[in-house]
DNA sequence: TTGTACATGTAATCAGTTACATGATTCT
DNA sequence: AGAATCATGTAACTGATTACATGTACAA
């Protein structure tokens, strides 16, 4: 067996192949034009990244032969790229990646539509919302550490830090609530039926 | 003359080099154990930078021998370790600043005290308020994209998004009022004097 | 005395950045 | 005709990660 865990960007690409199947060029365009996670559309980053998937047989490349242009290489997931992208989906939001990635918690609620069930992208959020909270404390604590008045730069950087999540809790309380309205009307939908 | 940049690690020890002398087990221990910006701890990382901001003579190094201990290596900022870093603060935050490296406005902004003056300081927030304020408005654009129900998801992403800049908007605001309130005291306190 | 904290480093690996290369196609 | 965009790549560099190495001081 190969080296077991991709980088970040590498599961931004399954998931965004795995929504359809594209070109490097495509994924390119899409990182240049779009607030999509924070990736650099440089080439240099996304072709070397796609062929390294390709290679551990997690991506299959069709030739789109339309023209006798260049041919354009479209990638999409095989069996064994779905069950990767699923289990990173799967994996509940931790403090370290909350810190260290922070943008995955987003990038992987994104990809979950239709890859997950809504009971499962609800206890997902739900833990995400329990790692924000306690990080919140966390950051709380520190603050009181600051009470000097030379201290107060600091003190306003560590704010900063307990706004930010906040504002991440909020927004999971909302997605939170969306969801479970979801949930009540695709259950009533099948009742109907 | 050597490579122009450095990396936001090698500016953030020299930030914090220069609020106090430190070895390199000092800022080892603060990466581990205060939130400070999202550094690794690993010696790996630390060591080598600091040996890389020595040779390119920004950092001087002092061995403390109080004891016959392993000699503790202590690092100060050089004149032109100051002027770096002066430099780095006085950097108006740019969209790709903001987007690519996003802990560091606030990073600069927490050395930036003693090193800018409070018109300095007042300066650079207005700048990154500016830099927010047009990114929150180019992920609205953004948000217009996404009306079609399937798009839930992605809106909700964005949301995000929108969420998190609107609070740094929040935090930038309140930051300047304090800010305006010391500017205002201090030029009391010189006429008092 | 066993282990934990102090203290600094190196070696292997690897992904990302920058810059360059190539050639076709479409727009102006 | 010339520029911009489509489309895919490679090569050099370099910084970060992980893991290992080494040895002291001090506390349980």
């Amino acid at each position: 067996m190969t080296k077991e865990h991709l980088t970040t960007l590498e599961y931004a690409l399954l998931g965004l192949i795995g929504i359809s199947p594209m070109t490097g060029y495509d994924i390119h365009k899409l990182f240049e034009t779009t607030p999509f996670g924070h990736f650099s559309s440089s080439p240099g980053a996304i072709y070397p990244a796609l062929n390294r998937l390709a290679r551990r047989s997690l991506l299959d490349t069709s030739m789109d032969k339309r023209k006798e242009a260049r041919p354009r290489r479209i990638y999409s997931l095989t069996k064994t790229g779905e069950e990767a992208l699923a289990a990173w989906l799967r994996q509940p939001v931790t403090r370290d990646e909350l810190i260290r990635i922070s943008g995955a918690p987003i990038l992987r609620f994104n990809f979950a539509k239709e890859r997950l069930s809504i009971e499962e992208i609800l206890s997902y959020l739900e833990g995400y919302r329990r790692v924000v909270a306690a990080y919140i404390d966390e950051l709380l604590s520190y603050d009181d550490q600051l009470k000097a008045p030379e201290m107060y730069h600091n003190r306003l950087a560590l704010d900063h830090g307990i706004r930010r999540y906040r504002s991440e809790l909020e927004w999971i309380t909302s997605a939170t609530t969306a969801f479970i309205r979801a949930r009540r009307s695709s259950r009533k939908h099948k009742v109907v039926r």
